[in-house]
DNA sequence: TACCGG
DNA sequence: GCCGGT
């Protein structure tokens, strides 16, 4: 594998469990057995590392994003896959580093809000459209804005302002948000099917 | 690895 | 004093 790959890798890992800031290029260095001198041959400055650790981050959660359309056989199901997915990694996510990016990395903050609201956002309404067509999903919802809502609680499930690491679980943050979303625009039908992956 | 500067 | 950068 090529090194500038396994930089970001570890550098990603290291990040996304101890948080930015407190990763520092020597312990990147040493992780991977190599000099700092050799991290700074491939990267600038590690303003430039967190950048490329967060684009690499958003393209390969497009690609499987697109794989898990086709896993579930309906929108509830994709639904439920997707926050499964999510839950598994925020469970080992350190709940500050997307505030820490805010704060401390813009170029790699602007990367992610493009993500967000260039692919992440289409994708959300396209699954809304689907699940009503479905009939899972009540056909009054507004899309767009119900989409909207959605992207801006999972980042509000980020907030350690408002939801302190040692007193809420990043996780369950997310899972209750999820589940009280979906029960606003399930149909009948829809909370039928929902129920059978996590009854009530 | 040691060192400088913020 | 720590850490990014040389």
């Amino acid at each position: 594998m090529e090194i500038s790959e396994r930089i970001l890798l570890s550098a990603e890992e290291l990040f996304f469990r101890y948080g930015v800031k407190s990763v520092t290029m020597d312990e990147i260095a040493r992780e991977l057995g190599i000099s700092k001198k050799t991290i700074y041959q491939h990267f600038p400055d590690k303003d430039e590392l967190v950048f490329q650790v967060v684009e690499k981050r958003m393209v390969k959660n497009r690609t499987d994003m697109v794989c898990s359309v086709g896993a579930g056989k309906n929108t509830v199901e994709r639904v439920v896959l997707m926050n499964e997915v999510m839950r598994q990694m925020l469970s080992v996510v350190n709940p500050g580093i997307l505030f820490e990016i805010k704060k401390y990395y813009p170029r790699a903050w602007q990367v992610f809000q493009k993500h967000m609201q260039e692919h992440v956002l289409i994708d959300t309404v396209a699954d809304l459209r689907q699940g009503i067509a479905d009939g899972l999903f009540r056909s009054e919802i507004n899309v767009d804005v119900m989409a909207r809502l959605r992207l801006k609680e999972i980042e509000f499930g980020f907030d350690n302002q408002w939801f302190p690491p040692n007193e809420y679980s990043l996780a369950q943050v997310q899972y209750e948000f999820m589940d009280h979303f979906l029960r606003g625009i399930l149909t009948d039908e829809g909370l039928s099917v929902y129920l059978k992956h996590y009854p009530a």
